[in-house]
DNA sequence: CTCGATAATATTATCGATAATATGATCGAT
DNA sequence: ATCGATCATATTATCGATAATATTATCGAG
């Protein structure tokens, strides 16, 4: 769990290598506790692990964010148009209460509670859609790329001052119960924070991000 | 790898415990190697762990079966379409090829190779696509689906015959590259084989193939 | 000086054993 | 007799050490 946070602060920047052994040192657990937490981690998607090589921190190539992207907001829009048929008032205010806590994050520059309460907020309607696996697919698809953001921010690359206000429309949306605009609103919600990554110079604010750039023949 | 075809062929029904050190007595090997397969079988959806409690095979229910289809059904259309812009003559010719391997193996009855070619048939069509993630997303909805299926045929359940010719207008839509169209065979191609398992009687249907019925609490 | 084979090193994979934890049974109190 | 607490047992989680494997460095031949 704190290999999880060493990621989403950008402490372990993506493409570093985690040795099983020296980690277990470093944390003075067993190299087994170390192994079984990659193999969480990879399931993940926060690490890539290639057997008989080793496990690296997951770099996301601007081709993985754009495939991720397309495929949570595909994902998520059926989320919340399912969540939003079985929504109560108590599911609303929950909602609510989750933004404010995303709000409270932000407010103090905690980067790492941001983002996991960003997260927290969208699984709320992921899991009010009632569809246990689209959850799982979901979990899957987008904590890579809260990571991706989470460093991004750290690294002062990203607004946060709107992320608050980016969230109310969905929530405005889902009370409305209109699946058009629940698709709109999630779709472009899905996207927006990463459209300065998904243009031709992506590349280039990637490596500014994460300080290097990405090896030529990576992914 | 064992476990797998043990789960595909019906030998380890759905629900049964696996004891780490059970299992690894059983096959010669330490109880980290069991816990390793363990945890590769839970990412890949065929084995439900539970911390501190255990694992047992991943039993479907009529709803896990559903929200999967569904789900497939999307993501296959996606994964479709985008092969199909991809695919070249011997993409063409490798899925005649499978297809053939997939009528080899069910005209001889092996139930365990027929789950497996069809599944290759179908994942070679997801590698089309050309989008990494996709493919990843669909191995871990369908994997569950096809080991389903493949209990159901090794207990006599399901008619093999038509199996072949079922695959065919699949290709003939990506031949075709008329999207409408893919999106409609694969739709249907998706659902067709569980529609007996996803209509009231689910339940029963289920129950038949697996010799038990499911316990009112599980799932 | 370059290339290929071989040895040294580093890292993952596996092993056997011990510790931690949960489940089910036993006992006592009401 | 039933409920609650305690203990016995079974199972997973963790540990330290060894074996297997891949990568890197070294050496010798051309």
């Amino acid at each position: 769990m704190k290999l999880r946070q060493a990621i989403f602060q950008g402490r372990l920047p993506p493409g570093t290598p985690l040795r099983e052994l020296t980690l277990a040192r470093e944390w003075a657990v067993s190299q087994a506790t170390v192994r079984d937490a990659l193999q969480r981690l990879e399931h993940a998607g926060l690490v890539t692990r290639k057997p008989n090589i080793g496990a690296t921190v997951t770099r996301l190539s601007p081709t993985d964010v754009r495939e991720r992207v397309g495929l949570r907001a595909l994902l998520e829009k059926k989320a919340a148009e399912a969540a939003a048929a079985r929504m109560r008032e108590s599911d609303f205010a929950e909602l609510e209460r989750r933004l404010k806590v995303l709000g409270e994050a932000i407010g103090s520059d905690r980067y790492y509670e941001a983002a996991q309460a960003d997260l927290d907020f969208h699984r709320y309607v992921w899991q009010c859609s009632g569809n246990e696996m689209l959850c799982r697919l979901l979990e899957l698809v987008t904590v890579p790329l809260f990571a991706f953001i989470s460093i991004m921010r750290s690294n002062g690359l990203q607004r946060l001052t709107t992320v608050v206000e980016a969230h109310e429309p969905l929530i405005a949306a889902l009370r409305a119960r209109d699946p058009e605009r629940i698709r709109y609103e999630f779709e472009r919600g899905a996207t927006s924070s990463y459209e300065p990554y998904l243009e031709e110079s992506g590349e280039r604010v990637a490596a500014e991000a994460f300080g290097f750039l990405s090896p030529p023949g990576a992914n």
